[in-house]
RNA sequence: GGCGCCGUAGCCAAGUGGUAAGGCAGAGGUCUGCAAAACCUUUAUUCACCGGUUCGAAUCCGGUCGGCGCCUCCA
């Protein structure tokens, strides 16, 4: 088997993927702050994950995949206060939210899924010992890690203490012994959720939370650690200096960060509102769809996003993953013709030897740091070659190498499970996206079927001019219309 | 100000030293009453620009221009 090779965000460079435990990988990916709709930004980088996780198992491997749940914190506080609501309600719902979000999207359930509000006695213990080691200490009710107390401060990020003071944009608290150094612990406020501590009653700072369940769950040197770009720093930098501080060792070998959805060339963020939810845009197109539209650029790259807009600034559609989902169509209408294949036109003899070159090249791909770009080529490929055994087999004419259907049919599969594509059936699939369609475009279903009716029996009549007509009516409602010797079939555009 | 990334055809996008994958769009063809679908052929002497290293550079080095990210909540 190809070596898997990833880029680790440490070293800046691809490396062997070495697990501390051989057959198995212990990994740890940052999830989300429950406290508005997912955004398209949180569907790739789940998406992502999912794929490695799903590309590890494939290998062999025993996968431990842990993503938390920061369901403390500042927004979600804000949140709540805001809507007159209790925080752990908010927390709540847009967690379910989350996760109904990504089932639709196909990602697998991740092994464990802990909650910060589950986890506050080993968080406060975690800082117990790390002001124990000099590493932290208290001010008033809320506790600091001490930043100068950890050498390799800046490790992963390339940043320099000295900078980060000079910063500008560094918050300036007169009581902090320096001013990089960060909350671990914060005091309560009022209307705030808090917890009974060593300090006296608050709540955990943004970063600990992190440490305290990747080492609960997966312990001291686990293999990796996910997240988005901006999680370098200072999220990731802090887990490191908070864990290392604590236990002395490496908190985990392989750190692996997904570029950002864009939109416009520019960043989207929260903030400015310039962003799109998953539910929104799985109004325009099948899951699959978005999934297909992530993996067509490599994971570490910008992905930019787009929207058209009418007048009023309502979203008409999402031209990059309704292309996605024309591709989509276009594999799952390849999926049903080489399932549909009869066994009356095989023949036994050797099998295409391009079929195995393109299992070979996806596997490569996939260990060359998950280039899905080029197992997408590879699955291009296998169209064409999956299509043409198809067409063989409806010429009536020399036999169809068994061989090669075989080894089509179950390379479409493993790319499928990679890719978490293509994995359900043509019919419902095709028929899913017909209907969306045909409710978008307002086409009447019986309309068109009445039309072909009618054109049908021109053509009985040799009346082509007619039957032509009617052809032109339906395509100028983006109708498009198949004659097979099985009858005529149509499709909207 | 500090750190980092990117610039490949009309568009999207792989490729990080050995002579430019793939998709969309375009052109021609096979098939078809005509179409559609599918398949075949075709579309970058060239990888922002200028120098350098090398037998050889989209790939390495230096510089210029342009775009973006992090340093503040963020996936």
């Amino acid at each position: 088997m190809t070596e898997l090779r990833l880029y680790n965000t440490m070293t800046q460079q691809k490396e062997p993927f070495r697990p501390r435990t051989a057959g198995k990988a212990d990994i740890y990916v940052c999830g989300p702050t429950p406290y508005a709709p997912s955004h398209i930004g949180h569907a790739r980088c789940y998406v992502i994950y999912d794929t490695l996780v799903r590309y590890l198992r494939h290998r062999g491997l025993t996968v431990s995949y842990v993503r938390n749940v920061t369901d403390v914190d500042d927004k979600i506080i804000k949140r709540a206060n805001e809507g007159e609501e209790k925080a752990t309600d908010v927390a709540e719902r847009y967690f379910a939210s989350f996760l109904a979000d990504m089932d639709a999207l196909g990602c697998l359930r991740p092994d464990v899924q802990p909650k910060v509000s589950d986890h506050i006695p080993e968080i406060v213990a975690l800082i117990e010992s790390l002001i124990a080691k000099g590493a932290a200490y208290e001010l008033d009710g809320d506790v600091y890690f001490a930043v100068k107390a950890f050498p390799g401060y800046g490790k992963l990020s390339g940043r320099k203490i000295e900078d980060l003071r000079a910063g500008a944009r560094v918050e300036r608290d007169e009581r902090k012994r320096d001013p990089v150094d960060f909350a671990l612990w914060k005091a309560a406020k009022p209307g705030e959720p808090q917890w009974s501590s060593p300090w006296g009653p608050g709540r955990p700072g943004w970063h600990i939370e992190c440490s305290a369940m990747a080492l609960k769950y997966l312990g001291n040197g686990f293999d990796l650690h996910g997240g988005g770009l901006d999680l370098v720093f200072p999220h990731h930098e802090n887990e490191i200096a908070q864990s290392e501080a604590a236990s002395g060792v490496p908190f985990c070998a392989t750190w692996m960060h997904n570029g950002f959805i864009e939109t416009n060339k520019a960043k989207m963020s929260k903030s400015t509102g310039d962003f799109f939810t998953i539910s929104a845009a799985l109004k325009h197109v099948e899951p699959e769809a978005l999934r297909f539209f992530f993996h067509t650029v490599h994971y570490r790259s910008p992905l930019n996003f787009e929207w058209t807009t009418d007048d009023d600034g309502k979203t008409t559609g999402f031209p990059s993953i309704e292309d996605a989902e024309r591709r989509l169509e276009y594999l799952y209408a390849t999926k049903q013709r080489l399932a549909d294949i009869e066994d009356t036109r095989l023949v036994d003899g050797p099998g295409s030897a391009d079929i195995e070159a393109l299992r070979k090249r996806v596997e490569e791909a996939m260990a060359d740091d998950l280039n899905t770009a080029e197992v997408l080529a590879a699955l291009a490929d296998l169209g064409k070659l999956a299509n043409d055994l198809a067409d063989r087999a409806e010429r009536k004419k020399g036999g169809v190498p068994k061989a090669s259907v075989i080894a089509a049919r179950r390379l479409f599969e493993t790319i499928g499970q990679l890719l978490g594509v293509l994995g359900d059936s043509p019919a419902a699939m095709l028929g899913r996206i017909q209907a969306r369609r045909l409710a978008r475009s307002g086409v009447d279903r019986a309309w068109i079927e009445s039309k072909i009716e009618a054109r049908k029996t021109a053509r009985s009549e040799k009346r082509f001019a007619d039957a032509d007509a009617i052809r032109d009516e339906l395509l100028a409602r983006d109708v498009e219309l198949k004659d097979s010797p099985q009858g005529t079939t149509w499709r909207l555009r």
